[in-house]
Parts: structure tokens; C-alpha cells; sequence
DNA sequence: TTCTTTGTTCCGGA
DNA sequence: GTCCGGAACAAAGA
């Protein structure tokens, strides 16, 4: 799934590949992904020159030339491809290979100046793709929630407490809630709670100052070093390879129900259990 | 046929 | 008004 390392890497990567082209033609083969795809407002971006791109949450923004931006998210499947002028695959800015079979989801298909070409492909057609005027995107609907990126400084011990005050959620939803903090998927929220030694279910109100401090200290860790992992698969993929191996090495409690805790001298069986609809892993004896 | 999976938005109830 | 939890959404594999 693409969560926000992923999406931070397909950043870097298009930084590199498609930054300073300009958009020749765009082909637009799907009247609908997550939403409406508006093939009049896209083709508004035709001529222009790419001049950044950007990241907030999981979402990608493309800026372009004249106060124009392409707003994408990738949702369950959306992937970002490459292709240089021979047709071949030069640099996924995501983890699977596109095989024959996948092609027929490719979405959007971006032509630039240099022959080279971007495409959008998604399986389940649960991301999606705007055009917003530049200067309107952080009163869009999409943005205007978000709250601090979790690798920002804004997102501190202070903040944490500040946001909690009054509430009563668990910490696990508090962790999800896109208007606490930005980017984090259930994967990571998983993840971080098990090196944590928190709960999922754990009531916010009961979380002392050192549970917050470790909480951030291994958000940011684990999208760091998920960062780290995502740039250098990208360097080493090969065609008719994904990533799926090194990708869920990375995971010490996410799909492993039944398994053997990962932690030293730790004997119990990591257990599953849903909340608020989402698959929740945790280790009974280490996560207070 | 039904269940599961993902993140965001929307909506009803408290 | 605000908070919170759950449904809906697309699509496919088990």
C-alpha cells in the first residue's frame, strides 16, 4: 500500500525524472477513478512546464507552469510509471512491476517534450486525479484538515498533549486521525504502537509524557528508515521483480497473526483484532 | 456469493 | 457547534 514513505519516494523520484518538462498530451482513458476524472480541467496543464513537486500526507502535488497543480493520490493500488523514449520501463516511482496485464490500468498517460512518458496505473481505481489552481490548494478539501506532517517539528510532545485535551478517543485512532497528524496508514500506526509498547486500544487520556515522547521518536524512525528502504529498492529494482520481499521485511507485527512476538525472550503469539473496522495487530505481553 | 483489503469523505447520533 | 464511529466508495482475490 502506498502510505507516506511511499509516496515521499515517488516524489524524489519524479523530482529527478520529470521536473523542468513540459506536458505535450495527455491521455485520459477512465471517465471515473476515486472521483470524477475531469479530462477538461486536466488537459488545462497541456504546454506547460513542470516546475515542482511536492508532497503533503500522501498526497502528491505536480506543479506546473501559470498557477496550475496536479493533485494525486494513490489510494490502495495507484502507481506512478515511467517510461523512456524506447517504451521501456526507465524507473518505477512504485513497487510492482507493470506486467501486460496491467496495462489495461493504465488511467492517465502523460506525454512530455522529451518523448518520455508518466504513467497513472491502478488496479482498483481508489486514488485519483485533479487539476487545482496552485494558489487554491490549501483550501481545497483534501488539504485544508490535514494536520502537521509527523516528520515536522510542528508535530511535538507539546502539540500531542494539546490535541488530546478533552478527547476520547483510543490511541490507535488518535494516530489515524488525519487532523492529529498527517500520513499515518494503518500499516505504520501498527507498527509504531509495537515498538511503542502501547496498546492499540489503550484510552488517550491514560498516556503519560514518556509514552508520548517514545510515540513520536518511533514515528519518526520507522518513516525514516521506510524512506531510506523505499529509495534504495527503487535504485536496485529490476524488471520482473517487485519490491514485496524487502517491503514486508520491514513489518514486525503487521500480517502476523499467530506468529512469534519479534521482541527478545518474548514467548506470546501476536494477536489480531479490529478497531473502528481496521485490522489491528498486537503483542499481549509487550504492549501495555 | 460473501468477506476482506485500503484512505478519505460524509453523515447521523450523542 | 463539536466530537466520534461507522458506512460508502472500486475492484479483485480467496
Amino acid at each position: 500500500m502506498p502510505e507516506l514513505p511511499e509516496v515521499e519516494v515517488v516524489k524524489k523520484s519524479l523530482e529527478k525524472s520529470i521536473k523542468n518538462l513540459i506536458i505535450k498530451k495527455i491521455q485520459i482513458n477512465t471517465k471515473k477513478l476515486r472521483y470524477f476524472v475531469d479530462k477538461n480541467k486536466i488537459n488545462r496543464t497541456v504546454g506547460r512546464k513542470i516546475i515542482s513537486i511536492k508532497r503533503r500526507s500522501k498526497y502528491l502535488i505536480i506543479e506546473v507552469e501559470k498557477n496550475l497543480s496536479i493533485l494525486a493520490h494513490l489510494g490502495m493500488t495507484g502507481k506512478f510509471l515511467l517510461l523512456n523514449k524506447k517504451k521501456k520501463l526507465k524507473r518505477t516511482s512504485f513497487y510492482y512491476q507493470l506486467s501486460n496485464k496491467g496495462s489495461k490500468h493504465n488511467h492517465v498517460i502523460f506525454n512530455f517534450n522529451n518523448n518520455t512518458k508518466l504513467i497513472y496505473n491502478d488496479v482498483r481505481k481508489f486514488g485519483f486525479i485533479k487539476v487545482i489552481q496552485s494558489n487554491k490548494l490549501n483550501q481545497s478539501t483534501h488539504l485544508k484538515t490535514l494536520g502537521p506532517e509527523p516528520l515536522s517539528k510542528n508535530f511535538n510532545t507539546t502539540y500531542f498533549k494539546k490535541f488530546i485535551l478533552n478527547k476520547k478517543k483510543c490511541l490507535k485512532d488518535l494516530l489515524m486521525d488525519q487532523k492529529f497528524v498527517s500520513g499515518l496508514g494503518n500499516i505504520y500506526v501498527n507498527e509504531v504502537l509495537f515498538k511503542s509498547e502501547l496498546r492499540p486500544n489503550k484510552i488517550i487520556q491514560k498516556i503519560s509524557t514518556k509514552e508520548i515522547e517514545k510515540i513520536i521518536k518511533f514515528i519518526r524512525e520507522i518513516l525514516k528508515k521506510s524512506i531510506k528502504l523505499g529509495g534504495s529498492s527503487i535504485k536496485d529494482f529490476k524488471d520482473g521483480e517487485g519490491r514485496d520481499g524487502n517491503f514486508q521485511q520491514l513489518f514486525s507485527v503487521y500480517g502476523r497473526e499467530g506468529e512469534k512476538c519479534l521482541n527478545n525472550k518474548c514467548q506470546s503469539i501476536i494477536k489480531k483484532t479490529v478497531i473502528s473496522n481496521r485490522s489491528t495487530f498486537f503483542c499481549k505481553s509487550c504492549q501495555k
